[in-house]
DNA sequence: AAAGAAAAGCAACGTAGTTGCAAAAGATTA
DNA sequence: TAATCTTTTGCAACTACGTTGCTTTTCTTT
């Protein structure tokens, strides 16, 4: 099963908080907050235990942080590169206006910057705001 | 006197708390949290005061959001053709590792993304973090 | 200077996130 | 499979952040 794989490749004990997040992760197309996640486990975890399984799912590198224009969390799957310790997000975030979905653009890499001299790039963050395919007609 | 020009622009009323927030704002290089604000204004004026007089400057296009990495607000000058109820902040935001700060590259303009069909953007942020120039030696 | 309007301060509240610790569940070994 | 050890969970308590209602103070206008 690929839920299980994943924790164990990921070296986590295989408890039933931690399928049952992952399992909404995988089951959903966008980004989920916090609060999404409280609301669909069937309120059947409590909070710190929901905190703390996105913090190890994030050090372990399984997903990602979306800061979003409003300043909340949100948290995504990593598709590949992503490895303990360091992410490799260099996709696109995307969050509509109407639905307020937030989706990762995979396939939409971030834009190269030319910054002013002495700067030093090391990480860039996108989040385009506006209205998705689902939402325009 | 500048600041008092600003705020009658923007029909406002002057009092202490808006003189002294903004007058932060026009000395300060980089961006402004909230709790910066607190520290420098010292500790002279309510925290209630302070949300609501930042929250009144964003309203009226005098300074603007800007979202970090770390899901921190912090405020910033807008430069030029900010109004009331509608902000155009197409600059890129830069966040130091090292010190901390956060500034406006007011001459770096956000880049033109191209979407997956479907997708029509309104507003796009683009944070970037690393090294800036003053901690770049 | 007086009256009306706007803002500040205070107290109380709500929500988000964190920490320490005991109980429960998972992993490991025999 | 049972026993042991390790990890995780749930609970309680706490801190930090932000908001709201209401009274008092300050600003503006005449």
């Amino acid at each position: 099963m690929q839920i299980d794989e994943i924790l164990k490749t990921n070296q986590l004990s295989i408890t039933d908080s931690r399928k049952k997040i992952l399992g909404l992760f995988l089951n959903s197309d966008g980004a989920l907050a916090h609060a999404d996640i409280e609301k669909n486990a069937g309120e059947k975890f409590d909070r710190v235990t929901i905190y703390r399984t996105l913090q190890v799912f994030v050090d372990k590198g399984i997903i990602h942080t979306i800061p979003t224009p409003d300043n909340s969390i949100k948290y995504a799957l990593c598709k590949d590169d992503c490895v303990e310790g360091h992410h490799h997000d260099h996709h696109v975030h995307f969050q509509c206006k109407q639905c307020g979905v937030t989706y990762c653009l995979d396939d939409v890499t971030t834009p190269d910057v030319k910054l002013p001299k002495g700067y030093a790039a090391d990480q860039i963050e996108v989040v385009i705001s506006g209205i998705c395919k689902n939402c325009k007609q």
